[in-house]
DNA sequence: CGCACGCTTGATGCTGCTCAATTTGTGTGG
DNA sequence: CCACACAAATTGAGCAGCATCAAGCGTGCG
């Protein structure tokens, strides 16, 4: 463990900086002490995002491990802490140290689960169904808030709803019919049964935990 | 190893056959040793194609990491080989052996990174660009043959290209102005380079290697 | 032969993208 | 404090992509 932060440097970023460039090969493992940011991809001139990244993980431990280019890039959303540790060191490591070992294998696992859970949420639902279930997961992290305030741009939600900001702004007046109510950048959940019914959440899509 | 290999069991298993149940909590590691397996998802009423397993791979190898129950459904679509090792087996080699813990991981990692290419390939592309640049991923695999056989019935390859039967013959027909010819479950590729001009495949989203 | 199954083809409608116009919001300088 | 400029958000119209439903075709098998 000495050996990996004797490496590593903690580095302060301003939001909107550009971390991750994605086909770039893998330098750093990215470890987010504080702050968000996002893993998106550009295709085609357009941008879409691939998950959102919260205190404390990784960013794309799969590019170091697997000693490939990176898939995806990944910038910050606010301003952030990260730490950054040579891929060289982590990989070192990977070879000698159980814990760490261990514990990069159940961050990788838990990323690629969120990964299939987005994939079934985009294979099975609607634009609006994936927008209702996705205020509803954000309503259940701050602690019972009857209120969910968007924490980035809209642009940059519906890069990660998997549509444009036209449709997401429809989408949202959309759901005003389903218990909801828009005021900027604040979703305020007025009838959670009435959205819960629309949305009709699972499990194994919606819950960050499972 | 030794302790991996006394509990595990090797089976024999014939096409068609579910081993494992989405929402079901993770009994086994499954190792496919011979034939061929999918991953899928039932999603009201119907069925989604998450990834094919080949041999020699784990699959929903995060489920018994996570001690969680499975995200997804698996099921041989020809006759297989299984190796099964007892979950809590492997749980209790990961916290010993660092060789076979950094093989999970890397193992993970890459099925990791499939999930990714394959939501890029789902928010980037349309359906027969799916189906074209499936199409070629294939015909690489098979050394050069000129011919690609499906190696299911085609409801399962629609499924897993994230479509319809009917949109997957409409899809086949299309691509026949484009240097495809279609016999049944074979697909003569006449004119390579035309397919690739329409499909415009990409490293990071088609190359199972990267 | 007739039935079952898988594949194809057609018609129709919904979803969601694109383009363009308008409104709202935000910060800046007079 | 207002006027202005610029970006973001909304709204509308038109259209492409794709699902759905329904019917027609082909092949294999009892």
């Amino acid at each position: 463990m000495e050996r990996l932060l004797d490496a590593a440097l903690l580095q302060q970023f301003p939001a909107g900086v550009v971390l991750i460039h994605e086909s770039s090969q893998a330098d750093f493992l990215h470890v987010l002490v504080e702050g968000l940011a996002e893993i998106y991809t550009e295709q085609d001139g357009g941008e879409w995002g691939i998950s959102l990244v919260y205190p404390v993980s990784t960013f794309i431990p799969a590019a170091i491990i697997c000693d490939q280019p990176y898939l995806s890039s990944a910038r910050t959303l606010v301003k952030s802490r990260v730490l950054l540790i040579p891929a060289e060191r982590v990989r070192e490591i990977c070879n000698q140290d159980i814990v760490f070992t261990s514990m990069i294998a159940k961050e990788l696992a838990r990323a690629y689960r969120g990964s299939v859970k987005k994939l079934k949420g985009h294979l099975a639902r609607s634009t609006v169904e994936r927008l209702a279930n996705w205020i509803l997961a954000e309503s259940k992290k701050d602690a019972h808030q009857e209120c969910v305030v968007i924490p980035f741009d809209r642009g940059t939600l519906a890069s990660h709803i998997g549509t444009t900001r036209e449709n997401l702004s429809r989408s949202l007046g959309y759901l005003t019919d389903h218990g909801v109510r828009i005021r900027g950048r604040e979703i305020a959940i007025d009838d959670k049964d009435q959205l819960i019914l629309f949305a009709r959440p699972q499990r194994f899509i919606d819950d960050p935990m499972s």
